[in-house]
DNA sequence: CGCGTTTGACCGGCGC
DNA sequence: GCGCCGGTCAAACGCG
């Protein structure tokens, strides 16, 4: 809803911070085996905030939203779902605990940097910890180790003679068996790589769409080989192809902003 | 044939 | 500059 920058940042924070805990419902889907209900997780908890973004300038209009799964098996009756904001220097974080059944989604983490590796992501976290202080440490990323990546495929934005834009991302980690969740959009595989110090290679998917350059990576966690990476870079400039079946809700253009 | 995947080549960034 | 490494291209291939 807001256009300037630094009001749709600050926007966006209180929205997940308040809309996390009810739709935890939806969550126990999400990283067991083949989950449609992906879509509709993150059109729930994508932010309502319109074009806000559009053609804004290279720096602030990319986002990281972050969802681990780590504790998917560990707590069957009740769980605690911790929501860390992280901002500049500041961070704020927030934990809820409802009860299900079945494997819950715990933590969903954004960041403003520029992160899409999981190996970034979790360097980033401790880097703020440390610098911050206090604040909730409940969410222990008990592996980081480093891979510098992540970084290099905004820099070949600019050739083309394209200004350099940085296309919103975000990535979660799900348990799963499946490798590729079903979200809706149709992709189409463009790549594979072996990355060093692992056993499972990386896919890279794009979009099918015309004009629709998104893109999304999949790869399992070197530590924990149950686990799935999922990153999405940029935004989809159309609606899920997938099916027409919009009985619940049309997704909205909020779904855009991520997907 | 149309469309998607596979797979090695290629490219650009980065560290040494 | 060279070699490593991750990301992308594209020709070959597979499948309906």
């Amino acid at each position: 809803m807001l256009n300037q920058q630094g009001s749709f940042e600050q926007q966006e924070m209180g929205f997940l911070g308040t809309l996390i805990p009810p739709n935890m419902a939806l969550l126990p889907q999400l990283g067991c085996s083949q989950s449609s209900s992906l879509k509709a997780f993150f059109n729930d908890i994508i932010p309502p905030t319109s074009s806000t973004v559009t053609g804004g300038d290279a720096t602030s209009d990319h986002v990281n939203l972050m969802i681990s799964h780590e504790t998917l098996f560990s707590s069957p009756s009740s769980s605690s779902a911790t929501l860390k904001q992280r901002e500049g220097g500041i961070t704020s974080t927030t934990t809820t605990t409802c009860d299900i059944e079945g494997p819950h989604l715990l933590s969903l983490q954004r960041s403003s940097a520029n992160l899409w590796a999981w190996g970034d992501v979790n360097e980033s976290l401790n880097n703020n910890k440390r610098s911050s202080g206090g604040g909730g440490g409940d969410i222990d990323h008990h592996h980081h180790h480093h891979q510098h990546l992540g970084v290099s495929a905004l820099k070949m934005k600019k050739i083309k003679g394209r200004r350099k834009v940085r296309e919103p991302r975000f990535c979660f980690k799900t348990m799963s068996d499946v490798d590729v969740l079903d979200d809706g959009y149709k992709w189409r595989k463009y790549g594979q790589k072996v990355v060093k110090n692992t056993q499972h290679p990386r896919s890279y998917y794009r979009c099918t769409q015309d004009n629709c350059r998104v893109k999304k990576r999949v790869e399992r966690l070197a530590e924990d080989p149950r686990m799935v990476i999922t990153s999405y870079e940029g935004r989809h400039a159309h609606s899920p192809s997938h099916d027409l079946d919009q009985d619940s809700q049309p997704p909205s253009q909020l779904a855009n902003f991520f997907w």
